[in-house]
DNA sequence: ATTATATTGGAACATTTGTTCCATGTCAAG
DNA sequence: CTTGACATGGAACAAATGTTCCAATATAAT
């Protein structure tokens, strides 16, 4: 049973919230009674423990503007958990095996969490450059993001390195006894079959973003 | 010229950074001194008055932890800037016009503002149902982010409904006289032709989205 | 009415915290 | 060697800030 705040302390909530929002940091007891219309930093207290008690905040006894926001109250949180921040490190091409060097400052890109699993590690974003993907249903320019890793299952797209040819392509990939079988993601093209040990995983395709003017 | 912190401001401003992390509140001087090896209060005020000149940080005079992180350092007004919010609006089918009514509980979907234009409003995105858009290079699965708007310019990728037909397909739109020559995105395919008053514009196709397993 | 509980104010006090001023050591330039 | 900018420490001090204890008034319960 979650009772409704009374007024005082909802407003007391509100104003930590924008103060915040403002300065970036928390204000002092005595600044809240001001705004709130609180004669006694006590009295101030007095308000700070019952939302303590609440979980609505946390305090730290003794530090000056000691006050944390709670599950509720924190806006930044929240939205830090909603995104994920991928890296983004340049282009893959069909000519040679994708870079994982970050590039110099750190560029990366936010997208929902809600659209990967729940493993959101090791990933990391590239720009397509060709046409030689197509077959993949990827276009010149088109944004890739990859998780590293050096095996997938069978059906997973992954970008791979082809020995031979020496070429990086994107491939659903199956292995089938000691050979693997490269399927295009467009059905309407043939796939065809490489020796194992041919075909080194670069990492699994996770996602694919294409922009358009 | 933008010049390199040294390690000790550096020091200094990653702590900080650490320190709001874990506390959501600033730290004080004597903390910030404790953390970097810094014996007198006074020798912190000299670093920090150098990060406050170079525009690192910001501090308010006199008040206990009045520091705020300013541009390369905050993360959270970072990203929440850096992010654009798409309405999530269900799916999108050949057998049927786009439907823009929002869905109960607002989902939506956020993406970095980098990877769009500057023109990030009347945004939606709709989930592709059935394969009748491959030869957009589009998916069954995929998610297609949509600008509202009802013509677009030659060569423009447009969610458009064909009233014969009846049914809503994607295609590149050419005007040609009184006719749209609608092109397949993917090249290996031919166009075909439709008179202008067939061709009902729903809305431009500004990113194709797709996840995969 | 009387008692208990919640609300509000005041003020003294102890800490925490930022400021200021002075002193020392280092290291490169003149 | 002297000078001066930079880096570092110390301590005294003033201001800001949280704590604590006491008192007064309301408001609800008995």
């Amino acid at each position: 049973m979650k009772a409704e705040l009374k007024q005082k302390p909802q407003q007391i909530l509100d104003f930590i919230k924008a103060y915040r929002d403002e300065h970036d940091y928390p204000p002092s007891l005595r600044e809240i009674g001001g705004a709130t219309g609180i004669a006694s930093t006590s009295h101030v207290t007095y308000y700070l423990d019952q939302l303590e008690e609440k979980g609505y905040i946390a305090r730290d006894n003794r530090i000056s503007r000691g006050i944390q926001l709670l599950g509720a109250a924190e806006p930044f949180a929240h939205a830090a958990e909603e995104v994920v921040s991928v890296p983004y490190l340049g282009y893959i091409v069909a000519s040679a095996p994708i870079s994982v060097e970050p590039l110099p400052g750190d560029e990366t890109v936010e997208i929902s969490r809600a659209l990967f699993g729940r493993d959101t590690s090791d990933l990391f974003a590239l720009t397509v450059q060709g046409n030689s993907m197509i077959d993949a249903l990827i276009n010149d320019g088109d944004m890739v993001i990859i998780r590293q890793q050096e095996r997938v299952e069978n059906g997973q797209m992954a970008a791979v390195w082809l020995d031979d040819p020496g070429e990086t392509t994107l491939k659903k990939l199956y292995y089938e006894g000691n050979q693997v079988r490269l399927q295009p993601a467009n059905p309407t093209m043939e796939p065809f079959y490489e020796p194992a040990e041919n075909v080194r995983v670069q990492g699994k395709v996770v996602m694919v973003i294409r922009q358009m003017g």
